[in-house]
DNA sequence: TGTACATCAGTGAACGCGCGTTCACTGATGTAC
DNA sequence: TGTACATCAGTGAACGCGCGTTCACTGATGTAC
């Protein structure tokens, strides 16, 4: 269990940063935590914080560093569905972000916080949109080949139905409003997906 | 030009400190802004600030108070279009949303900043999206009526749409990403208003 | 294997920067008589 | 209308809090011989 090395330990340390960081983060968000909470959390002294990063941002990069690095393993892993005038496509695309998305919404809190102040968070959540969207701009190109109009531009087209599902997934997984309980997993992803396939094509369902 | 009485000095001076935070906010945002930079701004002394508001919240409630005061001079001046089965009913909705969010940016742009670190302005900001979606609820009704379905409860519905149109207002309005311009004012309410009639109806438009 | 020294992860009190906030002061406007 | 005093908006240097960051120190692990 508890290891001897030297760089075992240090490992074990700037591991438990990380994971104090995120359990923070997600219960006062990024802009709120101190490093002082980070350590406190962890249970280690304010100066070993230093040992392993440089300031807040840098943590941060080094969480998303993490991600990054995690979501590579899984990338083409799995062949997906990628024609949209099969509702069964959009629901695919949507529940893999609506599941990212929850596995991961204390680092995405903290991004979206970091984008808000900092240029440089700014383009790395730029980034992320931009790689999703260009998954998707070949998905559209059926929609048009079937008959169907897309409401716009692709890429604006791409844009909405971003903004849905990145706000439906803020607003449900992060901040539900007082009172008004957000839908389960499998409604939100019903919902959105119904919305969004309607959008995109014009066909009901 | 130049007022002369006390009372006028004063609200001279806190009418051009309001003016100030309301260009500085727009240029840096409101977290990144410091008092001094909105006296420095509006060209008075730091001191002076504090004999009108109590500290940068206050100031950014009075900018929402003045707001809120204007829009009750506009509400209910207008007997505007509800049934949804229109696509001119929701495109008037969608058009009054974006002019409204492009006229006050910066105080959207902090409202959303300080929501993120102040538990009251999260409040203010789901009030105002509960506002919204109470004018909107009745107007769902018709889609029902008509034989048409919703994608999903009324509220959730309108929760999508919200998220569709406001994500799209911050990211056409306030950050245009680099190197894709966003679509015109026209395109832009044109393509929303698509999205979104097909998105409530499940018919094409 | 044992001893002496070097290196390193971690500690936490102390330091110091940035910025919000105060306050003694100025000059101008208002008031009393 | 004039004079003496009171009040107030504005000023900006100085103060002090909060928090990031440092650094001398500790105890344990690694290395040299």
């Amino acid at each position: 269990m508890t290891a001897t090395s030297r760089k075992e330990k240090a490992a074990e340390t700037e591991a438990a940063l990380k994971e104090a960081a995120i359990r923070v983060f997600a219960r006062k968000g990024y802009l709120n935590t101190k490093i002082t909470d980070v350590t406190a959390e962890a249970g280690r002294a304010a100066g070993s914080f230093y040992n392993h990063f440089a300031g807040k941002e840098q943590l941060l990069e080094a969480l998303l560093a993490d991600l990054a690095a995690a979501s590579d393993v899984r990338a083409g892993d799995v062949d997906h569905l990628s024609d949209f005038t099969d509702p069964e496509a959009v629901r695919w695309h949507i529940r893999e972000y609506w599941d990212y998305y929850r596995s991961h919404a204390a680092i995405m809190l903290a991004l979206r916080q970091a984008a808000m102040v900092n240029d440089e968070f700014a383009a790395t959540l730029a980034s992320f949109g931009a790689a999703q969207a260009a998954d998707l701009h070949g998905h559209l190109d059926h929609i048009g080949a079937a008959g169907h109009r897309l409401p716009a531009e692709a890429h604006v087209s791409i844009a909405m139905m971003y903004q849905l599902v990145e706000g439906c997934a803020q607003l449900w997984l992060l901040n539900p409003t007082p009172g008004w309980p957000p839908p389960t997993d499998e409604a939100a992803v019903e919902a959105m997906t119904r919305f969004v396939y309607r959008g995109l094509t014009g066909r009901d369902y």
